[in-house]
DNA sequence: AAGGTGACGCCCG
DNA sequence: ACGGGCGCCACCT
């Protein structure tokens, strides 16, 4: 719980529907970290270095193309929830993918 | 204090 | 579609 701006990122990952995905980058875009898709992956990391954070749903942040950046216990978790990945470990973002009433906008 | 390290992303072959 | 290379930037040692 070091500061602001990891707590801003474990809010916008608390956003995330079930059901949904956020990509690194969106992530850190919504947190107001434009080139910080690294820093949301860091703090992702960092929840199971220190103090545990389980209502942080981190199994809903996948990278830009869709894969888990973890491995199986993400998929897993994520199937579990109805978000179905391929053979070749992608999900499809234009589906699952999280958008929030901020980004409709764009599309109007 | 300086340099190494990523649960990333984009641009190019 | 896919891999390689480079840029990014807060964290950790």
């Amino acid at each position: 719980m070091t500061d602001s701006l990891y707590e801003r990122i474990y809010e916008v990952v608390k956003a995330i529907p079930v059901g949904h995905v956020a990509t690194y980058g969106q992530v850190a875009r919504m947190a107001g970290i434009p080139k910080g898709a690294r820093q949301v992956g860091y703090a992702m990391a960092a929840l199971g270095r220190g103090a545990p954070r389980p209502e942080i749903p981190w199994h809903r942040v996948v990278n830009a193309k869709g894969e888990s950046s973890i491995g199986a216990e993400q998929i897993k978790r994520l199937e579990a929830e109805g978000v179905p990945f391929d053979e070749r470990g992608r999900t499809d973002l234009r589906v699952y993918g999280w958008t929030d009433y901020e980004e409709e906008m764009l599309f109007s």
